[in-house]
DNA sequence: TCTGGGGTCCTAGGACCC
DNA sequence: TCTGGGGTCCTAGGACCC
């Protein structure tokens, strides 16, 4: 019995879950927008046969949509977030270890028995899901990470495996890897693609058989890595996922420019709230903040801002990081630019189990343990009741520059008032 | 007119130490 | 003109991912 690898991940998960909620739209065009609407960041099989491409902003194909009577759903994260923790819990009690690599995605594994094919196992599994959660997966199996996402891939391009493909039983392996193009194999990206290329590589089988000196000098051991785990040995591993992050980020595109300090402090105002409950739900505490801003990517004078500031007790309380943030919010600020895009990352975290105490008067420890409790109040009424429903003062103001989100499907899995009526015939 | 958001990992180089 | 050698730790930024 020897380990293999497994990649899962729900197809089209967002035009999935969207289709799921509103079953008049299946086997019609589907595209989901980014935030603020900005670009088409999910397609479904019939839009992409129609030749919509992914990462496209949406101004530029509305017509071309609306002439093709594809449907267009803003995004709807509360419900692809819900979706896709079902999909987890029913991943995690049929493999043995699994890592959630990211909304729609997971790493597993098992045991494969002798040499076996796992063929099988995996339409019990993919019958399972879609049954349960009512969306579609493909399984890829392998021997290591990166050999598992190819067979992922050939899961999703060859039409006879029907979501499932196991690389991990054939023993000349070239025919596949010579159809996987080099920038489509994990961890080779536009940079390391534009090289290789180069250099004259062009598919997953010819990086594996390059010279490993030439790539080390380039790439150090990320490279190597990469080309290891193509010839079957093993170098990154599963690791089961610890819902402890190492970062957190809240950004947001505006509606429209901005270019006064006193909008740029609301939104600050704003992702910081965001952030700090995110932090108290993971039960950790921060003690690094940035904040960010910056105008156009697209336009000539692109500018950019950022600066980081410390928290001399780590802390999740979310007064003590506004505070912080609109100190450097000062900063980063400067007049006369076209600001489209602002937010703050949260650095440095760690469990509040090990909160260093605050060895002052006993004053100080009513106060902080007082703000503690406030702050969990705060985010038990907004939990149940959706954000925002309670908030500070500051980020109260009403805000015209939030994102758009004007196509947003209205069915949500969360909130009961939501759940769609039924009527038998 | 309009171009997403949230992460991880690695490395080079600076600050500081003896 | 010449200006040690070796560590560690931290940070910023690049590259990549979905």
């Amino acid at each position: 019995m020897s380990k293999v690898i497994l990649q899962i991940d729900g197809n089209n998960f967002y035009a999935s879950c969207e289709q799921l909620v509103d079953p008049s739209i299946k086997g019609k065009g589907l595209v989901v927008l980014s935030n603020n609407d900005g670009c088409i960041i999910a397609r479904n099989s019939e839009a992409r046969k129609m030749g919509i491409p992914m990462g496209q902003p949406y101004f530029k194909l509305k017509n071309k949509l609306n002439q093709l009577n594809i449907n267009v759903r803003s995004s709807n994260y509360e419900l692809y977030g819900d979706i896709s923790s079902r999909l987890m819990q029913l991943l995690r009690i049929n493999c043995e270890e699994l890592e959630i690599y990211s909304i729609d995605e997971a790493f597993g594994t098992i045991k494969r028995p002798k040499e076996k094919c796992l063929y099988q196992w995996g339409k019990n599994l993919r019958a399972l899901v879609y049954q349960n959660i009512g969306i579609p997966i493909s399984i890829g199996i392998g021997e290591t990470k990166v050999l598992s996402k190819i067979s992922n891939h050939l899961a999703k391009k060859t039409q006879n495996n029907s979501g499932i493909f196991d690389i991990g039983v054939i023993e000349n392996k070239d025919p596949y890897l010579n159809f996987i193009k080099v920038d489509k194999v994990w961890g080779i990206g536009k940079r390391m693609s534009t090289w290789l290329k180069s250099k004259g590589i062009t598919n997953a089988r010819e990086l594996r058989d390059m010279s490993s000196n030439q790539i080390k000098e380039k790439y150090g051991v990320v490279g190597i890595r990469i080309q290891n785990e193509l010839k079957g040995n093993l170098c990154i591993p599963v690791k089961e996922t610890s819902l402890d992050r190492k970062e957190i980020c809240v950004s947001r595109s505006f509606s429209y420019p901005i270019d006064n300090l006193e909008e740029l402090n609301q939104a600050i105002i704003k992702y910081v709230l965001i952030a700090s409950s995110k932090l108290r739900k993971h039960n950790q505490l921060s003690s690094a903040i940035t904040v960010f801003t910056n105008t156009n990517i697209h336009s000539k004078d692109f500018f950019k801002s950022e600066v980081t500031g410390k928290i001399n007790v780590p802390t999740s309380d979310s007064r003590v990081m506004i505070k912080i943030s609109l100190e450097l919010t000062q900063k980063i600020f400067k007049p006369y630019r076209r600001l489209t895009k602002a937010g703050v990352i949260l650095h440095k975290l760690q469990s509040n189990q090990y909160k260093q105490k605050l060895l002052f008067e006993q004053q100080f420890i009513k106060e902080a343990l007082h703000q503690e409790r406030l702050n969990h109040v705060i985010d038990q009424i907004n939990n149940s009741n959706g954000r925002d429903t309670i908030n500070w003062g500051s980020s109260m103001i009403e805000k015209e520059w939030s994102p758009r989100r004007k196509k947003t499907s209205m069915i949500k899995t969360t909130h009961i008032e939501s759940i769609p009526t039924i009527y038998a015939k």
